[in-house]
DNA sequence: ATCCTTGCAAAAAATTTGCAGTTAG
DNA sequence: CTAACTGCAAATTTTTTGCAAGGAT
């Protein structure tokens, strides 16, 4: 069960405080200016627990880092191809016609990607089969025949 | 100006090879079983070049590790959120109405995310000031005032 | 010839983990 | 109490870089 500890609280309200999204490194830089000794671990840690719990959002799509927001309400964002900086765009429904907004908050040469996340069938089918605990699951690609045992990491 | 060299080809060969979206390590092992004497470093170092180039596509989104694409067609994806495989999607134009595909691709809790590329005015006042080289820019964030001066690493 | 590219090894960057001590519920 | 959590340091994982040698145009 989640505790709420005085790193926790702190922590979601730094990263509630900012409009921007910052990366885990940023928000130990900011959490550290009121808790000198908290570790950078104790940030990941929470912030993966949080975005667990739902709590914040993992924004997984950055390349190297990733970027965590504390605003959990369904919204997509913009992200400049050059220096990474990521917006809030006040987009609901997509279409080609949205490309306005964009225009109006200063961004150029637009592109835009949709993702989808859910659970493959594969996966569905292993927790209905082991429903008893969440062991990880080790990468399971369509294209398995030609990938499977070159892994050069071991699934944990 | 780019050079077709024997290793970039095979690298190209198998990414467009298989229909899944291989991490550069995986791609590394495929292209070990043909090049037994290449190094990771050269594949990081083309799938780099390539994707700038415009030849392969890198999904940032997939938080750990980068996966590529052989296919630069536009087309969007779908990726497990238990073990992280990423399948093609038929979706043209997004509605919420298109649910049927993905419940059609065995995919279940479905969740979404649009986003956006662009430059930001930020970086491109800032191309246009000294539009002679490739410099890059630090990330510049709107919340600057809160993280400036935080970055614990320096800006490359 | 030039300069892009390679393999290797080492470094850097990002994240995770083991452990012993601490704390919220 | 005790299971969840912490700080610290070390380990892993992922990606990048320096360099001398090699190769494409």
């Amino acid at each position: 069960m989640l505790r709420m500890t005085y790193q926790r609280e702190i922590i979601l309200e730094e990263l509630k405080r900012v409009k921007c999204h910052p990366t885990a490194d940023q928000l130990y830089e900011m959490v550290r200016t009121r808790l000198p000794r908290i570790s950078l671990a104790t940030v990941y840690r929470n912030l993966e627990v949080m975005s667990d719990a739902g709590i914040i959002k993992k924004l997984e799509y950055a390349g190297k880092q990733k970027r965590f927001d504390g605003n959990i309400e369904n919204h997509h964002h913009i992200r400049c191809v050059k220096c990474g900086k990521i917006d809030d765009v006040a987009v609901k429904t997509v279409t080609e016609g949205n490309q306005h907004i964009l225009d109006a908050a200063g961004y150029t040469d637009i592109r835009q990607r949709l993702d989808f996340y859910g659970l493959c069938p594969e996966c569905k089918r292993r927790e209905a089969e082991h429903s008893q605990n969440g062991e990880s699951v080790s990468i399971h690609c369509a294209c398995e025949d030609v990938l499977d045992g070159m892994d050069s990491k071991k699934n944990k």
